[in-house]
RNA sequence: CGGGCAGUAGCGCAGUCAGGUUAGCGCACCUGCUUUGGGAGCAGGGGGUCGCCAGUUCGAAUCUGGCCUGCCCGACCA
């Protein structure tokens, strides 16, 4: 082997060991750092995965900030189960029909067929309803005010980890209140938790409204929801709220007596974001180098890489391990700061500068004996990848710990100013059906366009150029605009796109 | 669910067209030594019922059929 020949091999193989380039396909790249980032791995049933302890954990740290938010507006967690009998399913028309092709079914148990097939349930409507059929009675028990984080089955055809599975987590919170006006209040509100859990927790900027006819939830009255896009100029459907009227009162019977001693149905909600959420944070924020997580649901904040030859080493490690400690006193959204000390000794350190990279850890900190010298050590934030000198007293482990959760504020508010930068870049509006074509062909995201709100319209869009409608505008078009398909009066201005 | 591509060690691949000794290579892994401020080097070593099931054949990773899984495109989809 020449020492060409050799280079040059070397070259080929660590290419193998890179992820793929999101500016190059970011697709494949998003399917790599999932895997290589070890956040989770397919199992052995189609279109299911397995969450591997790392993507457990930001998984867990978005439940945190979102199941605060549910707590904080009034919300109660319980716990309703997996199985909906086939004849409970099937008491609410429109419901069952939307989502009869993709329920699972469990036919047999303890050896023999069932009386009644179970369901496995694809959202918990039902079983819910149910349940307050039997325990609702007056006035005074309202409004019921459920959360619960489950799991949910939905035969999907094509899946992808995270943004499309078979089984998903998720969080359905389920309501039900005396009048109209409550019901409808809740709603928006729910849809406002989820646009500002995107926004300050996972620094996703979002667009909101409320959903077309053709894209509500089957057996809601009408559906709101938050719309992240993707680098590639897909819309990604996060969060859902439903309004969902009488239609589930009067399908299972959840009544109750009013003051003046008449029965009456209630008004329910229902709202549900899914681990999908996770999905598209991890692709709207990542980069060549791998992930780039948003601060406030990392699950390591700061990982300390220790620099030493094996003189040096007793003495690098023990004041890395001393500077853990102490910043692990730094207080950070409410709670004490993450560090890890990468002291595994069969790594090198620029091994470890990629393998923390890929994984998205906000701050990287250097320690080695030049910095234990001069009292400073190397401070590195995942968005810039800027070095940074901090100063470090290595004997009373003193340091400017202010200065280290500012790092962390400014990158979870320069990761939200990004993302709201790059989907108003990508909101097109458009005059022409032409210009809606490219658009939409091109890959560059929404076009926000003038639509007479029919059905026959947004179905021939649809066929036409693969773009839904996602959500409706809250401006009304102006007096006299035509719809961009059918010439006819603008009734609403809705934001199109291809999506997940 | 339709069209296309793929499945050989943990990962990436060669070998398959033209069936024939112990199925190779790189990375990763284990041991030792030397290294350590951007993916270390050398030496030694372990690991594979070739996706699964049938069939053809004296003989199948290789040929035939079926199935499963993944990726891309479309359809479908809260």
């Amino acid at each position: 082997m020449t020492c060409n020949g050799g280079l040059a091999r070397v070259a080929k193989k660590d290419e193998k060991r890179f992820i793929t380039p999101k500016s190059e396909d970011a697709s494949q790249w998003y399917t790599d750092v999932i895997l290589q980032a070890e956040l989770a791995d397919y199992s052995p049933v189609r279109g299911c995965q397995v969450y591997r302890p790392y993507g457990f954990a930001i998984w867990e740290k978005i439940k945190a900030h979102l199941n605060g938010r549910i707590i904080a507006t009034g919300h109660e967690n319980c716990y309703y189960p997996l199985f909906i009998p086939k004849s409970l399913l099937d008491k609410e028309a429109e419901h069952v029909e939307g989502f009869a092709p993709e329920v699972a079914w469990v036919t047999h148990g303890g050896g023999k067929q069932l009386d009644e097939p179970l369901a496995i349930r694809p959202t918990s409507e039902v079983v819910i309803g149910v349940m307050w059929a039997k325990w609702l009675q007056s006035y005074r028990d309202l409004p019921i005010l459920h959360n619960q984080w489950a799991n949910v089955v939905r035969w999907e055809k094509a899946t992808r980890p995270f943004l499309r599975t078979l089984e998903f987590l998720w969080q359905e919170g389920h309501t039900a209140h005396r009048t109209e006006a409550e019901a409808r209040a809740e709603t928006a509100k729910m849809l406002e938790q989820y646009r500002r859990h995107a926004g300050e927790d996972l620094a996703l900027f979002v667009i909101d409204g409320i959903k077309s006819e053709s894209e509500k939830f089957a057996g809601a009255v009408e559906t709101y929801g938050i719309e992240a896009m993707m680098p590639d100029g897909k819309a990604l459907q996060s969060g859902t709220s439903h309004f969902l009227g009488q239609n589930f009162a009067k399908a299972y019977d959840i009544k109750y007596l009013e003051e003046d001693n008449t029965e009456q149905y209630v008004w329910t909600t229902s709202w549900g974001v899914s681990h999908r959420i996770m999905g598209g944070m991890l692709m709207a924020h990542g980069d060549d180098k791998g992930l780039i997580l948003p601060p406030k649901v990392a699950p390591v904040h700061v990982v300390i890489v220790p620099i030493a030859r094996d003189d040096d080493r007793p003495l690098v490690l023990e004041k890395c391990q001393g500077l853990a400690r102490r910043l692990r006193e730094v207080v950070y959204d409410g709670a004490a700061l993450s560090v890890k000390v990468d002291d595994r000794e069969e790594f090198r350190p620029g091994y470890k500068f990629a393998h923390w990279e890929l994984r998205g850890v906000p701050l990287r900190i250097e320690v080695g004996p030049r910095d234990i010298e001069g009292s400073t050590c190397i401070i590195v934030d995942r968005l810039s990848g800027a070095k940074h000198e901090l100063q470090v007293d290595y004997a009373t482990y003193e340091l400017d710990a202010e200065s280290v959760s500012a790092k962390l504020e400014n990158l979870q508010a320069a990761l939200y100013a990004r993302s709201r930068e790059e989907v108003m870049g990508r909101i097109h509006e458009v005059e022409s059906y032409e210009e809606f074509k490219q658009v939409i062909a091109e890959g560059r995201g929404f076009a926000l366009a003038a639509w007479d709100g029919t059905a026959e319209t947004e179905q021939r869009v649809k066929e036409e150029t693969s773009a839904t409608t996602r959500v409706i505008a809250a401006e009304p078009p102006g007096h006299n605009v035509k719809c961009l398909f059918s010439g006819g009066p603008a009734r609403y201005r809705a934001y199109f796109a291809a999506s997940y």
